[in-house]
DNA sequence: CTCCAAAATTGACTACGGTCATTTATTCAA
DNA sequence: TTGAATAAATGACCGTAGTCAATTTTGGAG
């Protein structure tokens, strides 16, 4: 037997009082005993549409990455590495939102299970993929491949963002750190002769 | 009135069953409830000594950071990096031994509270001045200071081992990864001419 | 010693995510 | 149209972390 529109019908009504929530609220406030109430329906049918709260909360976050990707790479690429920054701010901003959701972001950023990658694992391998172009369309460093080069900057803004959330270095902002980070992974070497 | 040694004792008894309960069955399994039963106490008590069940992890598995930390401090500077890699093992054998452990290490690589740095945050501090200190003693990179590519290393690590949890990555080992980082990001460039 | 204030402990209770046997709705073949 | 087979939904129930008002223990002042 096919999937029931009924199915579909309860999945997005689901799926829509959670996003409200969210909305008003923000992503660690969300009990599931609101969204099953809001969406009229018993606590057993939430998890059997959801594996758990977290694959919920996936789905919810990796929209909202997703959105901020799809922006960034709408306009022709950024040139410079300051360019860059601006560029993906919105990205970084949103997995900064709550602590919560940058946790749960580094939880699922590898895929959930073999051959069943899951949304946040879908758009850090879209963000390295984007970044990858962007340095074919600039001058940086040609010692290295730009994939590799991507991957570095995938690493540095999470470490990035890690200190800002951490006390002892809260002081110096993401961005300046991402960008001392940037220019000592991306360009060539300044000759120390 | 001061502190009592009855609390100490107290404090000591659920570190210690916890530990060996930890050694037995691994962190995740780790249930509140069987510490307090082996310590003989009640529930009340573990959160009268600790905020939540994070913290107590949180001290266990800081501990055993710190020792492979001093263990890797022992001995005179690694010179390569191979050498680092190969010394630096038996800690990034420990952040991973368990995808829990991994987990709530980098949720709380960050200092939990102003002021009041917690034990993995410590280590990961501990972590950077180490390998600044075997930067001084090598020949890497000269134009960024070595705070910075130690930095750097502990961002380079931390994206290796989250690859290596990944499934679409799981294929390249942990080290080869991470030496391809290190080596892009510690050495001069090679020249393209 | 006695008594009291602070420290430590207690355990019944709550919050909340998640399970599963049972019930209800849907679909389709005869 | 009917009834059997499958899908979907239900809600009482469970596990476990964490809370807090009440109780017990402790150490020291008088």
């Amino acid at each position: 037997m096919a999937v029931q529109k009924r199915t579909l019908q309860t999945r997005s009504r689901l799926l829509s009082v959670a996003q409200e929530r969210v909305k008003t609220s923000g992503y660690e406030a969300l009990r599931v005993e609101e969204v099953v109430v809001g969406a009229s329906v018993a606590k057993g049918t939430f998890f059997a549409h959801f594996r758990d709260k977290d694959a919920l909360m996936e789905i919810l976050i990796g929209a909202e990455l997703d959105a901020c990707l799809d922006q960034a790479a709408a306009i022709p690429p950024p040139i410079t590495i300051p360019d860059i920054i601006t560029r993906l701010q919105p990205y970084h901003d949103c997995m900064t939102q709550e602590r919560y959701v940058f946790d749960l972001i580094l939880r699922y950023s590898g895929a959930a299970a073999i051959a069943n990658i899951g949304p946040i694992a879908d758009t850090f391998g879209k963000y390295v993929y984007l970044i990858e172009d962007w340095i074919k369309a600039g001058s940086y460093r040609t010692d290295i491949s730009p994939e590799l080069i991507a991957e570095g900057v995938q690493g540095f803004a999470i470490q990035s963002m890690s200190l800002q959330f951490c006390a002892l270095h809260a002081s110096t902002a993401f961005e300046d750190r991402f960008k001392i980070y940037l220019n000592a992974w991306m360009l060539p070497q300044a000759s120390t002769d």
